[in-house]
RNA sequence: CGGGGCGUGGCGCAGUCUGGUAGCGCGCCUGCUUUGGGAGCAGGAUGCCGGGAGUUCAAAUCUCUCUGCCCCGACCA
């Protein structure tokens, strides 16, 4: 590809409101436009480049059994009704009426969609497993769309589901999508993570996030630095348990705490660490009135009380809710006397005596709380807290670490609960009806694209991995006036082009600094530079990307000498091109 | 949905308080010079100042309203 022939218009400065860089370098370097909130147009860069993520995901995904379908992105409410989602799926789910009036939605998923398909057309156990995917552009309407490909309301997702006769099938469907995830993100070049996460009220250990770690992202994991465990945040258990203080405390009693509305502000004016000091959260779920209750200096995990609550809905009390159930302010509120359905406190505060809680009463507190004794039965004790990089790994008891990661991928058990609801079912080998037990298996191709840009950049612009840059390797003409430079260059362009490497021509009639420049932002993970100078002295310059290494090559054995170098490019990323499988391992 | 901010040439911004001929940088076009890391000089084009209504002799500027976008919060398969 020539690139006066292409149409990529590069920016020297960042669109006001692009926050985070690679929405900034995704605009800059040519590759995307915004149409409107969240809603993005696809340039010929930034198409080449999904397309590369899109046919390394349908690789993999056809080589683990998946067959690739297309469905519709306009569904009919009816099947969301079926299922009750179209209820609970809340102001995400675009809805749209037709002419007639009747109720559709843009397809934010596809479980209805492709549950309907196979109740139709799968009868029999012989015709499981399936396992079925597809490429779509996918419309959620975010509350708040921002970053850019980050979280856009329009997005490219790979979504796939399987269908299984029985749980071992299920398990062995849920473990090839795993596999051929952790393929796809591997070739693709990222570093990144498989963390345990969070299945909700569906249960079991079965859920897995793929996170590429970069800095900028925004959920964190666990990681331990001594074993394999790796979880999200919200999932990460806290292990042990500080064993019961039998001692009886003093007795409690009330205190004026006027104006201390935080932890903080209670502790110092009381004089006491932020750990003897009892944080009640109060929580509405499902209309319900509950409390939460963790150590001052802790945070709760609202997924873990969620899930120990087995609510559907658990909004944050509003100021109104707290002053009707306490009878005080906000910032004053504690377990003594409080009159909710549920107090759920952290296990660490089993047995807890000698803490300060609030009184439900404005600008008062209360000392001395010995929750056993003064708060009764009523609490129960379980994990509720967000772990710290000071607990030990809830497996082996390691040092843990808490690397920022950005969902790209999500595998996820789902049992039947969407084939109950649209009652999928088949006959089994003994001739009775049974339950379809499916799975659903996320990769969001366009955030792939951003995630990647996240972790490989620098000053200069981006760094793509080879796999998804939009050309490999781009072939830049100092001096296109020239017809023997031009010539030279064109040469070299096609030998590059023989040896399977993706490639651009830089002709255009500018000065070496604006391509040089160009080129760097774009994030061409190889650039060979053909000048006047180098062709006098028989020679051309390959810099990689990556690391910024110049080297020099004879145009004598040009392509020998270029096929050697490209092969370590792909090795310092950790890759191979995919004809030299095992030279880099 | 609550709070805040911003809409001025393709992009980044000034001008708005205090009403009086719409500006700067980048980009774009033409010419000459230049040519290995975003060139220099000269000339040029491009604005319903987000839309509407009002106040005024006069509105980018003041008032009202609508709309779009961004940020913070709540929310999030």
């Amino acid at each position: 590809m020539r690139y006066t022939n292409l149409y990529v218009p590069t920016l020297k400065e960042a669109p006001a409101d692009a926050e985070v860089v690679s929405h900034q370098l995704l605009i800059r370097a040519g590759m995307i436009r915004k149409l409107t909130s969240g809603i993005y147009t696809y340039l010929p860069m930034g198409l080449r480049s999904l397309n590369k993520v899109a046919a390394i995901v349908r690789e993999e995904m056809n080589r683990a059994g998946a067959q690739e379908i297309s469905m519709p992105m306009v569904q009919p409410g009816d099947l969301w009704k079926e299922t009750g989602r179209w209820q609970f799926y809340g102001k995400e789910l675009l809805r749209i009426q037709d002419r007639h009036g009747r109720d559709y939605c843009l397809g934010p998923t596809h479980e209805e969609v492709v549950t309907d398909l196979v109740r139709g057309e799968v009868n029999s156990y012989k015709q499981l497993p399936i396992n079925l995917y597809q490429v779509q552009t996918k419309f959620r309407d975010e509350i708040r769309p921002r970053f850019g490909l980050m979280r856009g309301r329009e997005f490219v997702m790979k979504d796939a589901y399987s269908f299984d006769a029985d749980d071992a099938g299920a398990e062995a469907s849920y473990k090839a999508m795993y596999a051929a995830y952790s393929a796809i993100f591997e070739r693709l070049g990222l570093t990144f993570r498989a963390v345990e996460a969070d299945s909700g009220s569906i249960g079991g250990s079965f859920s897995h996030e793929f996170m590429v770690l970069a800095d900028t992202g925004e959920d964190t994991i666990a990681v331990c630095t001594a074993c394999d465990y790796a979880a999200n945040l919200e999932k990460a258990g806290v292990a042990g348990e500080i064993k019961p203080c039998m001692d009886q405390g003093p007795m409690m009693v009330e205190v004026a705490t006027p104006g201390t509305h935080t932890v903080e502000e209670v502790a110092e004016f009381l004089n006491v660490h932020s750990m003897q000091v009892i944080k009640t959260l109060l929580f509405d779920a499902d209309g319900e009135a509950v409390a939460a209750l963790v150590r001052g200096d802790r945070e709760l995990n609202e997924v873990k009380f969620k899930n120990a609550l087995g609510c559907a809905e658990l909004v944050m009390a509003s100021p109104e809710q707290v002053q009707e159930w306490t009878g005080a302010p906000v910032g004053f509120a504690g377990p003594v006397g409080l009159k909710v359905s549920r107090i759920l406190a952290d296990k660490e505060l089993r047995g807890a005596t000698d803490f300060v809680v609030g009184a439900n009463k404005a600008d008062t507190h209360v000392r001395h709380v010995d929750l056993g004794r003064d708060v009764g039965a009523k609490v129960q004790f379980l994990d509720l807290r967000v772990i710290t990089v000071d607990d030990p790994c809830p497996h082996c008891g390691g040092q843990l670490s808490m690397p920022k990661g950005i969902e790209v991928g999500h595998v996820f058990k789902l049992g039947t609960k969407y084939s109950e609801a649209m009652q999928a079912k088949f006959l089994d080998a003994n001739g009775r009806e049974q339950l379809m037990i499916m799975g659903c298996y996320g990769i969001g191709v366009s955030r792939v694209v951003a995630a990647c840009i996240e972790q490989n950049h620098d000053e200069n612009g981006i760094v793509f991995p080879p796999p998804v840059a939009p050309f490999e390797a781009a072939v830049l003409c100092l001096d296109p006036k020239k017809e023997e430079i031009l010539g030279k260059a064109e040469e070299i362009y096609n030998i590059i082009k023989s040896t399977g490497a993706d490639t651009l021509l830089d002709d255009r009639d500018e000065r070496p600094g604006v391509k040089f420049k160009d080129a760097d932002l774009v994030g061409y993970p190889i650039q060979i530079v053909v000048g006047g100078k180098g062709i006098l002295k028989g020679i051309v310059e390959c810099k990689d990307r990556r690391t910024g290494e110049k080297i020099e090559l004879g145009l004598d054995n040009f392509e020998r000498d270029f096929v050697a170098w490209r092969r370590d490019v792909w090795c310092g990323w950790g890759l191979t091109d995919g004809d030299n499988l095992d030279v880099c391992r």
